[in-house]
DNA sequence: AGTAAAAGGTTTTTT
DNA sequence: ACCTTTTACT
């Protein structure tokens, strides 16, 4: 079925018996495999509803599963339940939840909302007194979920990840408890819930029953599996389960998200008797290119051995290129883009990564200004925007007049209306009382507003009237709602014209639904993965470029690949320079980030950044190069040209280039 | 009392 | 750029 399936591959796929751990370094067909496992499993018989596919991403799921039903002889792939984690949470969770106490139709908190929640409940108990500042709610939710999922104490979360939050502790302890009782009190789950609350059940009384959906049970990207999903995988296999984990212990990169490569480590200590196999071919990369890649990994020993080798011996040796500034970097990588692609590298061939989503900001720029069409992955999504975010408690709110959090949001984008007008509207209207009613009244005009928003109000009045009419369709809902976003977006917003332009981007994504609540439900599962900060997505059959975190390129592949501030500071990280683990972590980003490449790697290096993201001035630092790069050099190529400043018109623009720069520049060069 | 505007801070990565 | 806190204004 799956010819030129090598030794070791074929080894994966036939297996039997016993559980069954594959580690699989970059690039060695390890979606070919645990396709083929899936593709053989069902040939030998199997029923696919009794297959699961767990996987990282969605899109994973179906990549896979389409890979399986274009060699399978009938559609059974897709009758296999695939998908990340927390989908497949929430499919069980819909049919067991009960026995948790949960009624079937909990709303799942996404991270913004669940964020926003902790907002509310921090103000709601009255942090940030006089003269102490208190964490953003960001920061508070994520000393939460680090918390739940890597299942530690708040006093050792604070010790060892948010020291500067240490103050907090017993503040942090107040607000956790309100909100944990909040969402209970709402029916919401929050992502961490979902997985908590499916752990719970396979120890309950219906844990046998979960336990026997199943017959196989295949993990992908297993080495990214926080300690609460390992006990959700040996929860769910009774001895006799078929279980397969796919995972490289080397790309390992979630560690933040309390993922840890000691299920790999441990595997056959959960399962006992458990076979591994190890895949070390690669089929992506070239020698030249794989030489880097394990050179810098090799600086770690913390990791299954594994040398990657590939039959395609010969290759471009990788570049690496020093520029005088981020500007100089931008514009050397768009002439490389431009170069490949005059070599016959279509953009669709060609990837730009980077560390940190505004790492890419100036190559943005210069892309746009030289209309080279691209799509960004990673760093802050569509979804998080607050003008969408807006357009969505509205359609949230018709959806479950009951949602606390979209009733808050939208009353308070009324001008006029602050905090203590939301609370004495939520009281007039029953909101928190979770009356049902409340909708409905306030539609009929309940709820005295303040003379300054009563025009708003009553625009917003009549567009969620018009929206409750069951025959006007999602996204005729999304262009009414558009008008009293076209009315409250200038007060609240500087560029409303740009954002009620997103508006309309919406209004198309939910063309393609027949119903509302259908509609928000796929978002919150299953959110585009794209940036939007441009006008519209490029048309099917253009030809544009990829920019994407490297935390977003996991498992993908380009001919091409442009690597952005492979400085110190900005991979590794700033953040991560304290202790081993961290560095251990980014050494393996730049792992992830090399191995992408088939045919072609650049690694860029400006030296000098901006010290901060928000950066207001010009300050900006003189870097050194990678740390996992330098060691390396010796394998990349380096062009002389680009590094002394270039008398470029454009420079003229940047202000921050002066003689003082220039005098520091070459100061430093004396003692690094 | 309560809102708006102005000032001051800000740890990446994401299901 | 956004969020939180402070201050000024209605």
């Amino acid at each position: 079925m799956f010819d030129s399936l090598n030794h070791q591959q074929a080894a994966a796929v036939d297996h039997s018996g016993s559980p069954l751990l594959i580690v699989a370094g970059a690039g060695t067909g390890k979606t070919k495999t645990l396709a083929a496992r899936v593709a053989r499993i069902l040939d030998d018989g199997a029923d696919p509803n009794r297959v699961l596919l767990l996987t990282f991403t969605r899109r994973a799921a179906a990549e896979m599963l389409g890979r399986v039903a274009a060699v399978g002889s009938d559609r059974s792939a897709s009758q296999v339940w695939g998908g990340t984690f927390h989908s497949t949470a929430n499919r069980i969770l819909r049919n067991f939840g009960q026995n948790a106490g949960l009624s079937p139709g909990f709303t799942v908190l996404d991270q913004g909302d669940a964020t926003d929640l902790m907002g509310m409940v921090r103000t709601e108990e009255g942090f940030g007194e006089r003269g102490r500042r208190f964490p953003r709610k960001e920061t508070v939710a994520g000393i939460y979920s680090r918390m739940v999922s890597s299942q530690a104490k708040l006093a050792d979360v604070l010790e060892t990840d948010y020291p500067w939050c240490a103050d907090h502790g017993d503040d942090l302890r107040t607000i956790f408890t309100a909100y944990t009782s909040r969402k209970r009190a709402n029916n919401v789950l929050d992502y961490d819930d979902m997985l908590l609350f499916w752990r719970g059940l396979t120890a309950s009384t219906v844990g046998g029953a979960l336990r026997d959906l199943f017959d196989h049970v295949l993990i992908d990207e297993y080495q990214d599996t926080n300690p609460v999903q390992a006990d959700i995988v040996r929860g769910m296999c009774r001895p006799d389960t078929d279980l397969c984990a796919v995972g490289d212990d080397a790309q390992a990169i979630y560690a933040f998200r309390a993922a840890t490569v000691a299920n790999m480590w441990n595997f056959s200590d959960h399962f006992p008797g458990a076979t591994r196999i190890t895949l070390q071919q690669n089929y992506r990369s070239t020698m030249p290119i794989l030489a880097v890649a394990n050179a810098v990994l090799g600086q770690s020993a913390d990791h299954f051995d594994k040398q990657l080798w590939s039959d395609r011996a010969d290759g471009l040796t990788p570049i690496l290129r020093t520029h005088h500034d981020e500007g100089a970097q931008s514009r050397s990588v768009c002439e490389s883009i431009l170069d490949a692609r005059e070599r016959g590298l279509d953009l669709r061939d060609q990837a730009v990564l980077f560390r940190a989503g505004h790492h890419a900001d100036g190559l943005e720029l210069e892309l746009t200004r030289r209309d080279i069409p691209y799509v960004k992955y990673g760093g802050l999504k569509y979804l998080e925007s607050g003008h969408v975010k807006d357009l969505l408690a509205l359609l949230r709110l018709l959806d479950n007049p009951a949602d606390q959090l979209a009733w808050h949001r939208i009353l308070a984008t009324l001008e006029g209306v602050g905090p203590a007008t939301v609370r004495r509207l939520s009281d007039e209207l029953g909101i928190d009382r979770q009356a049902d009613d409340s909708l409905a009244r306030f539609i009929d005009g309940a709820g005295k507003m303040p003379t300054a928003a009563e025009t708003q109000a009553s625009e917003l009045r009549a567009a969620l009237g018009h929206c409750l009419d069951a025959q006007v369709l999602p996204a005729q809902q999304v262009d009414r709602l558009k008008q009293f976003c076209a009315l409250v977006f200038p007060g609240r917003y500087d560029n409303a014209a740009a954002r009620l332009a997103d508006i309309d981007q919406l209004a198309a994504g939910a063309a393609a639904y027949w119903s509302r609540s259908r509609f928000l439900t796929e978002l919150t599962l299953d959110p585009p993965s794209r940036t939007s900060d441009q006008a519209g997505p490029p048309h099917l059959d253009d030809d544009w470029l990829t920019l994407s975190t490297i935390h977003s390129a996991k498992g993908l592949e380009w001919r091409s690949v442009h690597l952005l501030h492979a400085a110190d500071g900005n991979l590794p990280s700033e953040m991560a320079l304290g202790d081993d683990a961290g560095l251990a972590e980014e050494l393996r980003l730049m792992y992830v980030a090399l191995t992408r490449a088939k045919d072609e790697l650049t690694v860029n290096f400006p030296l000098r950044y901006h010290v901060n993201r928000y950066a207001t001035d010009d300050k900006h630092v003189y870097a050194q190069i990678s740390r996992f790069i330098e060691p390396v050099r010796e394998l990349f190529h380096e062009p002389s040209a680009g590094i002394e400043p270039q008398l470029d018109p454009d420079l003229t623009l940047v202000g921050s280039v002066g003689v003082a720069d220039e005098v520091d520049l070459a100061l430093s060069a004396l003692w690094d």
